[in-house]
DNA sequence: CGGTACATGTAATCTGTTACATGATTCA
DNA sequence: TGAATCATGTAACAGATTACATGTACCG
C-alpha cells in the first residue's frame, strides 16, 4: 500500500524523471522498496491524474523526450497526513528458502546447505555495500540534520537485517553439516 | 512465486483441510509466508485441477461438509524438484516505517520515535513466542532428525531477525531522543 | 556490429487483499 | 442473545511481474 507514497517521498527534495525515479529504486529507498519502471510509470500517471504531482514534458534533442515530476501541494499534504498515520505493522518477507527447509527430510542436507550458502554470499555482498554507503557517506551520524538522519536510520535497518541473516546463515551450515 | 509450495509442504506430512491449512498459516510456516483463507481455497482448486492433490468429500453431521487435501505423487515430485531447483534471492520486505523514515525532516521525531516504539513491542512479542517455541519443543537441537531440524532452522531464522529488529529500534530511538 | 544508456509506455497475467455471502453448533 | 468456531466459497479490485514495443546516441 505504499508504492505512492515512496514515489513521492523520492520526489520530496527533487524534481525527476520517471526514469531517474526507476534508478533511485535500485538504490537508496530501492534497497527496502523495490519498483520495475513499468509499475514507477503507471503510479507516475495515476498520481498524476490525482493532482498529487504534476509533470512538465522536455523535449531533448538526440535523446527521447522526457516529463519531469514535481510534487504538488495536495501531494506534499497527502503524504504528511500518511506519514503521521498509523503505521502497518511489518509482514515477514516471504522466503523460498525457509519454506524449503520444511522439506529437508526429502532431499540431501548438502543440498540445501549450497543454497544457504550461495545466500550468505548474498547477504555480505549487501552488507558490504551498505558499510560502504555508511562510511562515505555518514562520518559524524550524531550530528546529521533530520532529513539525512532518516535515511540513515534506514541504512542501519538494513545493515541489522543482513548480519541477522549472515550470523543465521553460518549457524545453519554449521547444525546442517555438523 | 511459491504458495503453491507452501501449501505442499504443509501437505507433506499430514491431510488438511482447507481450514486447518488456513489455520496452519497462521502459526508454524506462516510466521515467514501468510495467507489468507480465500487464497488458500482458490490455490487448493487450482493444485486439485493441476492433480498435484487430490480431495476427499468427508460429511459431517451438525457441521458443514469439508474436503480432505492429500499429495499426489505428482505433487511430491513436483515439490521435490521445486526444492532442488534455484533459489530465488531473498528480496527485502517492504516496509512503510523506513519509508516514513526518509520524512523525518517533515514531521516532530517524536511521532516517528512512538512509531518505532510500537514497532519495537511488536518485534519483542514475536520473540517472546518463538522463544517459548524453541524452549517448549526443541530440547536438543544437536540431535533432530531431519524433517524437525529443517523447522528448527526456520525458527531460528526468525529468532535472529526479530533480534535484529529490536536491536535497531533501540539504536534508532537512542539517536531520536538524545 | 553489438551492447549499454537514455526514455517511455501497453498488455497480459499472476498474486494478493477486501468485501460479501451462507449456515450450523457451542459456549457464556 | 450474541460471539466464536467450524467450513467453504465468489467477486471485485489492487499490486506486481513478464513480455512486448520503439527509437536514438555513443562507445569499443
Amino acid at each position: 500500500m505504499a508504492l505512492p507514497h515512496a514515489i513521492l517521498t523520492a520526489l520530496l527534495d527533487q524534481e525527476l524523471t520517471g526514469y531517474e525515479l526507476a534508478k533511485q529504486f535500485d538504490v537508496s529507498l530501492g534497497f527496502f522498496w523495490q519498483a520495475s519502471h513499468q509499475q514507477i510509470y503507471q503510479q507516475l500517471k495515476s498520481l498524476t491524474e490525482k493532482a498529487m504531482i504534476s509533470a512538465t514534458e522536455v523535449s531533448q534533442s538526440g535523446k527521447p523526450d522526457k516529463k519531469r515530476y514535481a510534487m504538488t501541494d495536495l501531494g506534499r499534504g497527502y503524504l504528511r497526513d500518511w506519514v503521521l498515520g498509523e503505521t502497518s505493522p511489518r509482514k515477514p518477507a516471504k522466503d523460498d528458502l525457509l519454506v524449503k527447509l520444511y522439506n529437508l527430510d526429502t532431499v540431501k542436507r548438502a543440498e540445501l546447505a549450497s543454497a544457504i550458502q550461495e545466500r550468505l554470499l548474498e547477504h555480505e555482498q549487501k552488507l558490504a555495500l551498505y558499510r560502504k554507503i555508511q562510511t562515505r557517506g555518514y562520518k559524524n551520524p550524531e550530528t546529521l540534520g533530520d532529513s539525512r538522519l532518516g535515511m540513515y536510520l534506514a541504512l542501519l535497518a538494513g545493515i541489522h537485517q543482513e548480519q541477522a541473516s549472515i550470523d543465521w546463515c553460518h549457524e545453519s551450515l554449521e547444525m546442517l553439516i555438523q
